[in-house]
DNA sequence: GGCTCTTGTTTCAAATTTCGGAACATAGGT
DNA sequence: ACCTATGTTCCGAAATTTGAAACAAGAGCC
């Protein structure tokens, strides 16, 4: 290679990383600021790569479809990315990302955090991973609770488009900080969407009020902000696979090779 | 390298290709059998390579979002999958895949090829390369014709799903050879579906029955049954794009690089 | 026409990067 | 405790990748 590039070891933590792979995969990644597609000189002053590089690499990446060059010469994102797309909705469910989600959660603020899904005029605990301290907000997976209640339900309403100066604001604000439904209890929500806008559901850290103070709280929400982005991240748009509830009722995946 | 695979050349026509990138798409490729998700040694296995390899471009591939591991270390599709769908989909446009189809259909053939889409009692011809002969079957693009005429209208409404023993015959062949709406005419048409089985419309080849005797009917069949599935592969799911018609109605993409 | 500027493509030798075997760490199973 | 399976690291040999430059082909302009 010409140069010596001082970013070349940030993307490797252990073991090592192909360059010339990665290199392709900036090329995809090009795509997602610009659908609209590329010219091949674009694709190299962009990822600054010779154009006889560019050309190797879109010529692979086309050869295996996951780039089409239509009758001008443009670059677009190649069919195949559909079709892995396809195999992601069909492996998807919602709590096999969301569970390690709340497990960081939980380690980072020593609390308890859920996800929740409103349901008619319920709300129902999907996913739970219980504080580990002794004093602590404890609930099982699966509980039910109503929709108006709690800090989760106004959440929950709120973003489902209820009216009124209460939910306008918790609406402005994107999260809720408050005293639980029950006392001696202090709760940190935020609404998640999937990619669409949709709204799937909300992630809750809750604890004891003693413990569990406004500084904390206000860590916590910084936390779940990204905790929100990161499972929005991972949802398929749609409901063809079903309705979110559904998603954590499946059957285990997982099986092995042949 | 190692081993010196005689299938090297076999991909790459002009240029030359990447062989460690190939490699990585191979990779990702594995994941359309089996969404559920491969070890490491399975991969490894699968794509003839050694784990070392593997484990290497795997791990960039998981870097870059286009793989995923779960806490058992199995890898899956990754979410950069799901954002380049999302990108697609926004470039996507019916037309600029389907009439390069088309002129392809029609130097093949010699005849006329179209793409019509069902619109309530009608059908209406989005695209159409006409044959290149003096005597040919001439149609513009836009013209719309009553659903309840003609091959292609016989096709959409066998895939619509008429009822009756002449429709069941339609969909048990898939592919609809006769004379045509006009004298002297003969038509071969079949119906494309989305990836979900979703009816998109049907594609036909006409021309004057003279020429386009029943040989010529046959081989343009199979021409068409090819030509249809390369259509539905690069079509997305869901109509969260709009309607068909609506897609060849759209402005021009492509815009210049900034 | 002739000229220029751009784009995409091919070639080639230098050298960086990839490759796999083997050894290692860890976990699970018997 | 043993044994097997997995994932991971190390290393030198070897082949691949790389960019500059030259080439072909258009588009635009004077």
């Amino acid at each position: 290679m010409a140069k010596a590039d001082p970013t070349k070891d940030a993307g490797a933590r252990t073991g090592s990383t192909s360059l010339t792979v990665r290199k392709s995969l900036d090329v995809m990644d090009s795509f997602l600021d610009r659908p609209e597609g590329y010219t091949l000189t674009q694709l190299a002053a962009r990822n600054g790569m010779s154009k006889a590089t560019a050309l190797r690499l879109c010529a692979t990446l086309e050869a295996c479809g996951y780039l089409d060059r239509d009758e001008r010469m443009i670059y677009r994102i190649g069919p195949k990315v559909l079709r892995l797309a396809q195999g992601y909705r069909h492996q998807f469910r919602l709590e096999t990302v969301v569970r390690p989600v709340l497990q960081r959660l939980r380690d980072q603020t020593g609390e308890s955090a859920s996800f929740y899904v409103a349901e008619h005029t319920e709300r129902v605990c999907l996913v739970r991973e219980n504080s580990r301290h002794v004093i602590r907000h404890h609930l099982e997976e699966g509980t039910r609770l109503p929709l108006h209640e709690g800090v989760v339900g106004r959440v929950l309403q709120a973003f489902q488009g209820a009216k009124g100066r209460q939910f306008d604001r918790i609406r402005a604000d994107g999260v809720l900080m408050a005293r639980g439904r029950e006392p001696h209890t202090a709760s940190v929500a935020a609404p998640v969407h999937d990619m669409a806008g949709r709204l799937i559901g909300a992630l809750v850290i809750s604890g004891p009020y003693s413990r569990f103070d406004a500084g904390r709280q206000h860590a916590a929400a910084a936390l779940l902000l990204g905790a929100r982005d990161d499972i929005a991240r991972h949802v398929p748009l749609e409901g063809d696979m079903g309705k979110p509830t559904a998603l954590a009722t499946q059957t285990p995946v997982l099986s092995r090779a042949g």
